[in-house]
DNA sequence: CACATTTCTAAGCATTTGCTTAGAAATAAA
DNA sequence: TTTATTTCTAAGCAAATGCTTAGAAATGTG
C-alpha cells in the first residue's frame, strides 16, 4: 500500500550510538547524526521524534550491548573473582580505535548531571543500580562475608567502575591494570 | 592617559569558574558567562581573547583555589593517612549548594577527551600527573613499601579520585564514605 | 496499470552560537 | 580644560543549532 523504509531502525540507531558514545550528547549535531546515520534529518524525526529521542534509544540499544558482558558476570559463581573478571570485560568492551570512549552510560551522567532530561536520567540511573546489585549478589557467593560489609563493598566497587570508565579515557592499558589489581585486593 | 577597567579580571574568572564547573565547557554560552561574569562581551573578549581563553583562566583559577586542599597533602607527613584525609578534604571542597559539581578539571577531561584544545588539555594533564605525585610521595612516607607497589598504589590512587569526582555527582555522601573507606582498607 | 499512502529530498524556519564593530562614555595626563 | 586613549554599550555578523515542511519519488494493493 506504500513505500517501506530503506533503512533499519535498529541499524542506524547502533551508528549514532557510537557518534554519541564518541562525542558525547552536547557535542553530537543533527546534521552529524545525519551523516553516521546515512539518513536525513526528516527520517530521523519521524522514527525518532527528537535528537533525545534518538539518544534515548541509543541508551537502550547500549544497554543490550553491554548485556554481552553483564550477563557473564549474571551467570558467574566465582563472587569476587567473577566481578574483577567484569572490569577487565568492560575494558574489552569499551575500547575503541584509539581505546578512549569509557561508558556511555557514565560519560552521560557526567555530561548531564541532574539537567539531563529526566527519561534519560532514569534509564542511567537504573543501569547503575542493576550493575550495583549485579556486584552485590556475586559478593554474596563468597560466604564469609557479612551483609553490612556486601553493601559497603557493592558500593565500593559501583564506585570504582565509574572511576575506571573515566580513567579509561586517560591512562595507559598498564596503569588501568594497576588499578584493577589494587582495587580488588581490597576486597 | 585613559580609562580604566570596571572590573577585577580575577574576580570574573572566578565567577566564570563556578558556571563552567557546574554546567560543563560546552553547555555555558558566552550569554551566560556575560551574565555571571556581569561584564559584557566586548569585556569578555578583550579581557581573555575567546570563550576558549576564559576557560584555560579558569582552569588557572580552579588550581589555584584546590591549591587549599592540595596543600595539606603537600605538607602531610601522615603517609596513607594524608592522602585518605585528601579525599574527604575533596568532598568538602567540591560541595555545591546541591553537592554536585565534581572535579572541574576531571568533568573537562571527560567532557573534551582528546577532541579538546591541546593547551587546556596539557594543562588538565600537569594537574592529574601533579596530584599522582603527591600521592607517590605520601606513600613513600610509609617505610614499609616498595617502590613497585608505591607505582602501582599511586595509580591505583589517582584513578580512585576520579571515581570519586565522578562517584559525587550521584552517589549519596553516605555511599561515597563507604568508597573511601574501602578503597583504603588495604594500603 | 492505477492510485493511495508512505518515504525521501532538499530547502527553509527561528533561535542560538562564538565573535566583531561602530560609536558613545569615561578618564588619566598635559 | 583639553585631548589622547581606553573601556563600555549595544547592535550586528555569519555559521550552526534543533526542527519543519512542501513536493517529488517510490511501492504494495486493488
Amino acid at each position: 500500500m506504500a513505500r517501506s523504509k530503506q533503512y533499519n531502525e535498529e541499524e542506524v540507531i547502533e551508528k549514532a550510538m557510537g557518534l554519541f558514545w564518541r562525542n558525547g550528547y552536547g557535542n553530537t549535531s543533527v546534521r552529524m547524526l545525519e551523516k553516521e546515520m546515512g539518513i536525513n534529518q526528516f527520517s530521523i524525526y519521524s522514527s525518532f521524534g527528537s535528537k533525545n529521542g534518538v539518544f534515548l534509544e541509543c541508551i537502550k540499544s547500549y544497554k543490550k550491548k553491554i548485556h554481552r558482558i553483564t550477563e557473564i558476570l549474571e551467570k558467574s559463581n566465582n563472587g569476587v573473582i567473577g566481578i574483577k573478571q567484569y572490569f577487565y570485560d568492560f575494558l574489552e568492551f569499551s575500547k575503541d580505535d584509539n581505546g578512549k570512549k569509557g561508558c556511555l552510560v557514565t560519560n552521560t551522567v557526567n555530561e548531564l548531571g541532574e539537567h539531563g532530561d529526566p527519561i534519560i536520567m532514569t534509564e542511567l540511573k537504573s543501569f547503575f543500580n542493576e550493575i550495583k546489585t549485579l556486584f552485590a549478589n556475586n559478593l554474596k557467593q563468597d560466604k564469609n562475608k557479612a551483609q553490612e560489609s556486601i553493601d559497603k563493598q557493592a558500593n565500593y566497587l559501583a564506585a570504582s567502575m565509574l572511576g575506571l570508565s573515566l580513567a579509561s579515557k586517560i591512562l595507559r592499558r598498564e596503569q588501568l591494570e594497576d588499578f584493577i589489581e589494587t582495587a580488588f585486593n581490597n576486597l
